[in-house]
DNA sequence: TCTGGGGTCCTAGGACCC
DNA sequence: TCTGGGGTCCTAGGACCC
């Protein structure tokens, strides 16, 4: 059997932790430039603040309702994510711990008899609360896609639930299936939800009454015949071995302020490339591809989306490189690049991709291999300081001083766990 | 004038996830 | 006035190979 294992509204429990007050009080947590709204306490929901909504449409309701805001603060959730996942990985053999998310791991039960399975999953939710103050659901079934479905009725039953749901049988996976709306299938977003109902699928039993083919003819290949037969009981998404590099990093933001000049625009894209080549360096890998992005503020009528279309550009560079200075050097060029003059910019952003460990860069018949030592020790250099000290303190001309554009963030916590000069203090 | 079959690799774009 | 960020996987189609 396969369990997730996801904490509950995770982003506001992590800010209630050091804010024992705020216990059974309504609390949200917004996005990035205090935008929308992605994380709600159950007392939140109760008073109907909707998940994905613009925080200034709601903040009247917000207000009128003495719902506390936070903006976000990924330093804490990062920290207590990665405390309740070594707590899974402590109580569960090696390789048996899938991170899937934050807030999410799935879980190979296959080690724990059938019998135990109810008091193994509640004594191991019961730990996690103990150890990290962090409240979770638990769901198991056959596979992966039903796990989630179990997941979702043991948080939205708590009271009958206690937040576990075992879904072992074949009378209670169909029960489950059967209060599942189709939005809510793991796999299953707006466009799909919108196709299917349009067949008179409405529910995750409905699906299960087409068959494989169908499923794979609508719901995009292959995805959608796994999907399928997932949700009828038979493993076809395996469990996940960490990965050791990603496939593509990205760094993009919203500005703060709109941005109208190029001189603004290089600012952002050498802060960002600089940012993503850390986090490349941080997995010990290198990237041959860059992509910038730039998306300019343009209302355009009718249409769902509500910035004009992104311009983008990439090069393949000679060599994979982890080193800020190349990395932005070839960012500025394709950002002067795709930039107009006389519009108004809303977000940029930088995707790196093609991205080799470290250890394997391929030689390239017609580049110079360049001797990259003194480089790269800067670089290590450089990540150390910035690391121990906070945030980006030393960092390259090119990304500028003045950041007009940086984000807003006026509602964010301290960084409790992760900075010595914001430990929470006891009287 | 007629013009095959079986591949690989790459990129862009669409769908999804949290 | 103000609507996030960072990922994954898959498919289709074009260019190219022999």
């Amino acid at each position: 059997m396969i369990g997730i294992v996801d904490c509950n509204s995770f982003y506001c429990a992590c800010e209630r932790l050091f804010k024992p007050d705020l216990l059974h009080k309504p609390v949200v947590v917004l996005s990035n430039n205090d935008g929308c709204i992605i994380s709600r306490s159950d007392e939140a929901k109760a008073v109907g603040i909707e998940m994905g909504s613009p925080y200034f449409m709601q903040k009247n309701d917000l207000k009128k309702n003495g719902v506390i805001t936070f903006s976000s603060n990924y330093h804490l959730y990062g920290d207590l994510s990665w405390r309740v996942m070594e707590t899974l990985r402590t109580m569960l053999p090696d390789g048996c711990v899938e991170v899937y998310s934050v807030d999410e791991s799935f879980i190979d039960l296959a080690h724990i008899e059938p019998t135990a399975l109810q008091s193994f999953t509640v004594s191991l939710k019961n730990i996690i609360e103990q150890w990290t103050g962090i409240s979770v659901s638990i769901g198991v079934a056959p596979t992966k896609a039903l796990s989630k479905v179990a997941n979702r009725l043991a948080k939205k039953n708590k009271q009958v639930t206690g937040c576990v749901l075992i879904l072992n049988t074949d009378k209670k996976i169909t029960q489950a299936l059967q209060k599942t709306p189709i939005a809510d299938v793991w796999g299953i977003g707006y466009q799909y939800a919108k196709k299917l109902s349009n067949y008179g699928i409405n529910t995750a039993y409905d699906l299960t009454l087409r068959t494989e083919n169908w499923a794979h003819q609508e719901l995009g290949g292959v995805v959608g015949a796994r999907l399928f037969r997932e949700l009828k009981g038979f493993p076809c998404i395996d469990m996940q071995s960490e990965r050791v590099t990603k496939h593509m990093i990205a760094t993009t933001r919203m500005f703060g302020n709109p941005v109208t000049t190029l001189h603004e625009l290089e600012e952002a894209v050498a802060t960002y490339t600089a940012r993503a080549a850390e986090k490349l360096r941080r997995q010990h890998a290198a990237a041959r591809g860059i992509t910038v992005l730039i998306v300019p503020k343009q209302e355009v009528k009718g249409s769902y989306y509500r910035h004009g279309p992104t311009k983008s550009g990439a090069v393949r560079l000679p060599l994979a490189t982890a080193l800020t200075n190349e990395l932005v050097k070839a960012a500025l060029e394709l950002v002067r690049s795709l930039f107009e003059a006389g519009k108004t910019y809303k977000k940029a952003g930088v995707i790196l991709s093609d991205i080799v460990p470290e250890t394997v860069i391929q030689g390239n018949l017609f580049a110079q291999a360049p001797d990259n030592t003194k480089a790269r020790a800067l670089m290590e250099a450089i990540d150390n300081i910035n690391f121990s000290m906070r945030g980006d303190i030393l960092k390259f001309a090119a990304s500028g001083t003045t950041r007009n554009w940086k984000m807003r963030q006026e509602m964010r916590s301290p960084c409790y766990t992760t900075r010595w000069e914001e430990l929470p203090l006891l009287k």
